[in-house]
DNA sequence: AATGAATGAGTCTTCATTCAT
DNA sequence: GATGAATGAAGACTCATTCAT
């Protein structure tokens, strides 16, 4: 178990408040988009329809709305993480599992994996974002324990760092969020397995070399 | 030929002053670490030990700034990898020596790499800063002919999208920006090997799955 | 007649609602203790267990509440005032009961006292508070008459101005309200007995200079 | 020795800076008629004559304004009373001396009085101003010493509590920042002795009660 | 080359108050 | 009597930039 285990709990418990979810996800695409330094109050305000003061009366902060956003996509991510893991594949299919999870989250959570890319290193610092670093780090013990595994088993070449190789592979996925086109010819699934395959198997064509 | 073919005031730093290469210096390293918005011109200045109206004798403004050294950066880098290619090695090679002269920038340009990972996307929509498109347009072809002339030799695994691939090994490189610490005990080549054999080779073992 | 004789809805309270009272007991305490200004409706709400808007359903105005809180307490306090002059002591019996009567309020109406040294100068300058400064004349008309007999009659020193000995004392006393602390074990009698020995007959011992 | 010591260095050194005495002067005056609280940096401005932006060229913040307005009398009047402490005069006489040199303060440092009479409580709660309680407690110590030694002495009236002595005149004195009118015809020095004579000798003429 | 003072537009945030439900 | 959403005006503070000296 680790931090991110309560979940995106809204403050003042979730109560009703579509509005609420309507203004964060309002907000959630625009501090991707433009990031969150560069993105107003008043803009997301104007976006909503209402006074940038009037903001306030549903959130604390303009950093309590980013908060929101990142522990949602975090949680919900860990505990899928989590599953897959669960599920007891080999690693060879785990990997392929975890990279499609990663995939799917451009789907459900866009905006808080493109914000999450752009600003952790910036947020990061913040006590109030500590959860972020604990969360990555979780992902890495993740991500190394099955590598590492594969390599014991002999599926995975040896001589690689495991946590090398999930920075490569995190990295690759994480920023995939800035071109991806959801409208695009390229579907989700359809990366996904070419990443698998490439990050998997290698470039190198079987006998190639 | 292409966009970043003039400037390079930077790393060529001709136009006398060791003053203002020094500024650009101080400048590039503030922005990679805080991100060009949240560096003051003020925090600038007070690391210079100068007033921060002063530094407009040097630059026309906190953008000039950044495009001198985003621009430095660029134009160096094109430039090797141009040279790379007329090489003429074999595919499966040149591959190597792309992702090696990648990380190598992660010595020469640190700051510039960073900065542009990080902001690339907020900075191109200025026309100002229209030749950052134009550059990743160029590497990208660069790196499309290769794999494809690879799969076309069948060297690289066929049914791979040779544009996917690039923006794989892209994105992984260029985020090792965030991580990638120069005391620490993995050298530049040393990643730059690891994600070559990744890359090149896969995670499976041969024979391994 | 003067000034203070309708009101006093607070402490009368008739008006129904203990609700109001209770309220208005509330938003007294907090008005005292962080300031009129620095209290905000809604943290008196808060306090209250209601919304800040609720408020408004009992007051009409956050001024109103002040409003109300002081005029209770400066129509009862001359209303004592008046008694103890009417009562046709000596003099010299009179500051002390004038003395007693004016920390007797330290329990009674605590918070209206705090709210009224402390706001006083500003809550003036407004119209709808000119019954302060009409209660404050009257409070000196009081003092003077009665230091002014004692000097004709010879138990005060001539030479001393009654108005300045009626600010001494005023001063220090309402000052009180800010160290006062009635649980600590100074009592409110005792401390207006050394406050009425020191005024009355000073620090010097008899015969003592 | 105690906190207040060091005393009113500018920050960053005192330096010529007539402009921010003069800045720190309106605002002085203003925050002590209007309040703190009630005094926006951009009334502070307009009274200056430039914008409010501007301001904080030369200070960090309002409160640090408040703060070097209120270190300079602090640290300015505690050396008074040392001075008087230590010139060994009789605890007769120098009760009066220090009734002086308060209400000498009236004349200059009239505006950080006020400030201090009609904020200190709030202001003593944020841990920049500790060292207001600091400094009270130091007037305290000198005040309460002077008392005792008299009362040991056999000057002053036993069965007085000292500390009690010093709120009282503490309170007025400082109080009477409020009504204190410098054009009016009560002279400082006139009020001084009036003050002095009734808290030392009191109001009962000898012989008189 | 540099200082020191100032600008002006903009940022996040606060808060008394209103009002339909 | 109360809620919950919103208003609108204002407040402290920031910052790139300008410019006379």
């Amino acid at each position: 178990m680790s931090v991110m285990t309560g979940g995106n709990r809204v403050s003042g418990g979730e109560r009703g408040s579509g509005r609420r979810a309507e203004l964060l996800s309002i907000a959630a695409e625009m501090f991707a988009v433009r990031g969150v330094a560069a993105t107003t109050v008043r803009e997301i305000a104007d976006e909503a329809g209402i006074l940038s003061g009037s903001l306030y009366h549903h959130f604390e902060s303009k950093e309590a709305m980013v908060d929101e956003i990142l522990r949602g996509y975090l949680s919900a991510q860990l505990e899928r993480f989590r599953r897959v893991v669960e599920a007891g594949y080999e690693p060879y299919t785990t990997v392929g599992e975890l990279i499609h999870e990663s995939f799917a989250a451009l789907h459900r959570h866009r905006w808080a994996m493109a914000i999450l890319h752009n600003e952790a290193g910036r947020l990061a610092e913040f006590d109030r974002f500590g959860y972020i670093e604990s969360a990555n780090r979780e992902f890495e013990r993740i991500w190394v324990r099955v590598l590492r595994q594969g390599q014991r088993n002999g599926v995975f070449r040896a001589g690689l760092s495991p946590r090398l190789a999930h920075r490569f592979i995190r990295d690759s996925v994480s920023a995939s969020v800035r071109w991806y086109n959801p409208s695009g010819r390229m579907s989700v699934r359809g990366i996904a397995e070419q990443y698998t395959r490439i990050f998997r198997d290698g470039m190198v064509a079987p006998g190639g070399e």
